[in-house]
RNA sequence: GGUCCGGUAGCUCAGCUGGAUAGAGCAUCAGCCUUCUAAGCUGAGGGUCAUUGGUUCGAAUCCAAUCCGGAUCACCA
């Protein structure tokens, strides 16, 4: 069935044009609003844009084209013309229709297969240290993108590409093989990832002492930066895992099977999968064949120290660098090799890249130089680029410790989940592993909708001082909605069926029913956006309304069987809505809490 | 300096393909549990939509300029 917004479009296209044959307009230039509260009718055609060229006052205008729709529509029961609005009032019938037929869909807003096939590349870690905070809105939004993605349509491959090699992970493992004495995460019951990443400060704290020391001699600090003993070390490592030193090797394997332990744990417990692993130590050379194509077609140019580049000046950017002089690839040319290689893999329609903001300049720059090389992957690479998360002091550095860890504050997020259930006393007769289900489902859940609510473009500031709320506008809030409705479903053994309408739909019955039928509309909005926010909003709105409604009409004690019949269906059908969006943010919705 | 992004209530954010008196949550204040879960509901106060100009019947929304904040422009990743 058409979306009622879009079923008012065509309707009202049609009768203008049936008025005013010499009109022509057609149904997407039909602005439809939701009716404001403070009027009769629930959707609104604004006319003022056919007032000059049909040469109607709006008054006329809105009454022939009312009664029209009234005439000829049966989703239509009222009409009122206020100042150039048409109010519509959508007909209860078709709304119960709508009701009886879908409220036991629990895949209700799930869409057909569309035949395009999208990569959402996400999470992207290094190997040098744990997940922050700043990685989990990476990590939420690119498995909720998928999610919502798959909801429409979307064949979806979720992609990781690990970076795990580099001078990052040199310096971990020089400070590990100077200090550690032989320390694993078995003999120090240390998490892997977390272990490793104590040696990246461990090397980050000598390297500043030995500067400071090499400074206290004498040397200025630029030249001390580049001397300090340790810091040489760790790029005699890189060389000597560029030329494949068998023990520099199978350390570094070591070190990052450690840290892919500690991920793993970190990942099973956010509820974040993949499809596909790629590692930066596989597709680091990649890249240098499109840079020589590309000379070959004479899209890139070489320097007299032979030197790679390409000209992007005609499009407002700089010179960019592929190769350096020694023919060494750059992060660039990497990139380059990746995305064919992506799309060599999967041939899919469209490759998105979940990338902090920072990486603005680069993505664009990425996807210009493909298109420029008539790479067939170019047109479909989208950056969705997201804000970082940043404390009140400023941006998260690891090197300085003041990032806050993502397994921390996921253990504090449940810590604070329990507290409260404590405090409302009403999981005292759960089972034990049934309480830590729902401790698990209630932190995760605020968390997830903490970093999903925001629009991801926006940057967001989070104060470790103050706790992710559980009241308001959260995800316990929507969790609670669903809790009451299956205690509802729970104490109302009734025959389910076809419900008939008597005595018409009460106001807060009818706005949610509006509501839910809105939502394979917002889910097309998200996937276009690539925007969960969209979801969390409903999501929030449609709990809030039915709180609304819970408050005010009796379910149990119905005014009448009918009214009973038909809360119950409304309600079944809240409740699946409420679990499939949830489900699209990578949250789970409990039973009871 | 060039380019890009952001600026809406005390705080965190919706609204931005132009439409009616700009909305939520938090915080503050006042009410509501003998009746389906009060992790809830109802109400109140709180706004120069950064500023100025323009386009338009109509601008938070579009355009221009300015101010503020951030990112980026490496033979780094």
């Amino acid at each position: 069935m058409l979306p009622i917004v879009a079923q008012i479009k065509i309707a009202a296209a049609q009768a203008i044009n049936h008025l005013y044959p010499a009109a022509a307009v057609t149904d997407e230039t039909i602005l439809v609003n939701e009716t404001k509260p403070e009027f009769a009718g629930d959707y609104t055609v604004v006319l003022f844009p056919f007032v000059k060229s049909l040469r109607q006052n709006p008054a006329v205008l809105g009454k022939a084209i009312g009664e029209y729709l009234l005439a000829h529509y049966p989703l239509f029961t009222a009409h009122e013309t206020v100042a150039g609005f048409l109010n519509l009032t959508v007909a209860d019938t078709e709304l119960a229709a709508f009701l009886n037929h879908s409220y036991n869909d629990t895949q209700y807003g799930q869409k057909e297969s569309n035949g395009q096939k999208v990569m959402i590349e996400y999470s992207s870690p290094n190997t040098n240290k744990p997940l922050h905070f700043g990685h989990l809105r990476n990590n939420f939004l690119g498995w909720s993108v998928a999610a919502i993605l798959k909801a429409n349509g979307y064949e979806v491959i979720k992609a990781n590409l690990v970076n795990d090699r580099g001078i990052h992970i040199c310096k971990s493992m020089i400070a590990w093989m100077r200090y550690a004495d032989g320390a694993t995460p078995e003999s120090t019951g240390i998490k892997g990832d977390h272990l490793v990443g104590d040696y990246y400060v461990k090397f980050n704290d000598v390297y500043k002492r030995e500067i400071d020391t090499l400074v206290t001699q004498g040397m200025d600090k630029e030249k001390a930066e580049k001397e300090a003993p340790i810091m040489l070390e760790a790029q005699e490592l890189l060389r000597k895992w560029e030329a494949g030193d068998p023990e520099v090797y199978a350390l570094w394997q070591k070190m990052n099977s450690w840290v892919y332990q500690g991920f793993d744990a970190s990942y099973k417990k956010l509820g974040i999968d993949f499809d596909k692993m790629y590692y930066e130590s596989d597709t680091y050379l990649l890249g240098k064949a499109i840079v020589e194509e590309g000379l070959a077609k004479g899209v890139l140019f070489k320097k007299d120290n032979g030197s790679v580049w390409i000209d992007l000046t005609a499009d407002g950017l700089d010179e960019k660098l592929l190769l350096r002089a020694d023919g060494t690839s750059v992060y660039m040319t990497q990139d380059l090799g990746t995305a064919r290689l992506k799309y060599n893999d999967f041939h899919m329609d469209r490759s998105a890249y979940v990338i902090a903001d920072e990486q603005n300049y680069h993505m664009q720059v990425l996807k210009l130089i493909l298109q420029k090389l008539g790479e067939p992957c170019a047109e479909g690479i989208y950056h969705l680029s997201y804000g970082m998360v940043e404390l009140p002091s400023g941006r998260m550095k690891s090197r300085e410790g003041t990032v806050v860890d993502a397994d921390d504050m996921v253990a504090e997020m449940i810590a604070l989940a329990r507290e409260q259930a404590l405090e409302a006393g009403k999981t005292e007769d759960f089972a034990p592993e049934e309480q830590e289900r729902l401790y698990d489902m209630v932190g995760l859940g605020a968390l997830k909708f903490y970093l999903l609510r925001v629009e991801p473009r926006k940057k967001m500031i989070f104060d470790p001082k103050e706790s992710i709320d559980l009241h308001g506008f959260t995800a316990t809030f929507i969790q609670y909605a669903h809790v009451r409705i299956c205690s509802v479903l729970r104490k109302n053994e009734i025959a389910y069926g076809q419900f008939t309408l008597g005595e018409g739909l009460a106001p807060l019955e009818k706005s949610l029913l509006l509501k839910i039928e809105q939502y394979p509309s917002i889910l097309d909005q998200a996937a276009k956006e690539y925007n969960p926010s969209l979801v969390c909003n409903y999501a929030f709105q449609l709990a809030q309304l039915f709180n609304s409604f819970f408050a005010v009409h009796s379910i149990n004690q119905a005014e009448s069987e009918e009214k009973r019949q038909l809360r119950l269906m409304l309600v079944t059908m809240i409740g699946n809505v409420i679990r499939h969006a949830m489900s699209l943010l990578g949250i789970e919705v409990p039973q009871k809490m």
